[in-house]
DNA sequence: GGGCCCCTCCCCAGTTCTTGGTATGTCGTG
DNA sequence: CACGACATACCAAGAACTGGGGAGGGGCCC
């Protein structure tokens, strides 16, 4: 049963701690659920750390070359379609999330010569963290193996969380960088309201939120509301749904 | 075995066509799970418009009451983990994801009193789109079935996908891209610069970098520029990528 | 050509923010 | 208890931003 499958891929999965090891879970993983090649990516970005990301796979060295010389990148329809789903899809679904153009079909053609049939992505978003993808595939002629798409999904999330963890990109949060009203402070600014309606809001006075986000912004050494609260929001200190969107819901 | 139960859900899910079928089957899958109670909430469109989305839970009245009332939703550390984890997460991991300050234990401590014991939260989000998340509790007391946590993930990503599909929420294209010119002063304000040092970056005029900054606050109905470069940030005009590692790295 | 958008530059009045201080009181910890 | 961290409040000067105008040139499309 693939539930099976995805536990003991998941437990070789947090044991991996190295790049290398992570590829080989993953295409030990591939070949049990039926599957012939995997691709994993992972883009964050970091004011910390310089990282230029996480690529490894086990594509046909053919299409690897292509894909990094044309730059497909770029108009690659499985990573438009990334952003369209909240769950994994299949290829063959691709123009149910997104319009398939000419040049998209074609591309899928070319890959199709290369040994790359279908596939099945698992896109993950994190805002203000990055993103990542991991695409299970099956060669050119062979047929997904649907009933393992449950444990495709599992295996694609937890070997991006692998693979941020490997890569130092997991920021572990130390102590809360500010205190509950310098934050609270903060998140009306982030919703446009200035230091006098802020203090309104709050009942004190304008000077004391003045007060507040000055000491706010030495905290994380920067100069000016903008940066405040970009790095706030990085940090996890306040989200976009605080933000955007702050009358009432439950979590 | 829990995937068994989730492929079962999964058909229920895709068969539901309200949001009260919905809530039903939610309802149905967290007790087969071990669950107490579920969430479920879903925020698509752009974040100008004000969009009700989606909420459908079986918390207690009381938590749901003082939640609102409180208007905790705006200093809830769950939310703001969200952004933080590519996998479903239990609560008691939330000090790996994001700092806890004081008024965040406070607040759970609060919801344990109101029966909201433990959770664990799927979280979704598509850049440009919106965002979900699926949340499984157990009342105040109980342990958290983490045996079926795959099968609680699928169940919560399917959730989130019959919910839009159900909403009919395909977010009109209608975007306030910004011009070039526009979205690059904006960058170097998102960067921490003034209006005067953009402008000896760019080579023009101050009042050339005001003014492409006034229009771009036109273009998203904000009038001060913390909003401005959230709102860009949250469209994916401009990225974390791009504000905070614009150092080396030349591409 | 005319309309529309973009880029550029300028002026001004008013508001807001930033930075530098000082000061009181509470609370929890060592 | 002393100390640090936090929240509150105030003052003042200068820099920066916001919102209201106008104005010319270039490119694109019908």
């Amino acid at each position: 049963m693939s539930l099976n499958i995805a536990e003991e891929i998941a437990s070789e999965l947090v044991e991996s701690d190295t790049e290398y090891a992570l590829g080989a879970v993953l295409a030990r993983a591939s070949r049990r659920l039926g599957f012939d090649h995997y691709a994993l990516s992972l883009e964050m970005g970091s004011p910390r750390h310089d990282d230029p990301g996480v690529l490894i796979h086990d594509y046909p060295e053919e299409w690897a070359k292509i894909y990094v010389a044309f730059d497909l990148a770029g108009r690659d329809p499985v990573r438009r379609a990334c952003d369209k789903s909240f769950t994994g899809f299949e290829w063959g679904a691709l123009d149910r999330l997104i319009p398939m153009t000419r040049g998209d079909r074609q591309m899928l053609a070319v890959g199709l010569e290369c040994g790359i049939g279908d596939g099945y992505t698992v896109p993950r978003h994190l805002p203000g963290e990055g993103r990542g993808t991991c695409t299970f595939v099956v060669r050119t002629g062979g047929n997904l193996p649907r009933p393992v798409f449950f444990a495709a999904e599992i295996i694609g999330a937890l070997a991006m969380a692998s693979a941020q963890r490997i890569s130092g990109n997991f920021r572990s949060p130390g102590k809360p960088a500010l205190s509950d009203r310098q934050r609270e402070c903060l998140l009306w600014t982030a919703r446009g309201k200035t230091a006098v309606e802020t203090a309104i809001i709050l009942g004190i006075s304008p000077e004391t939120v003045v007060q507040h986000l000055k000491l706010a912004r030495e905290r994380y050494d920067v100069h000016c509301r903008q940066s405040l609260v970009l790095y706030a929001l990085f940090d996890g200190l306040i989200g976009f749904d605080d933000i955007f969107r702050w009358r009432g819901k439950g979590h």
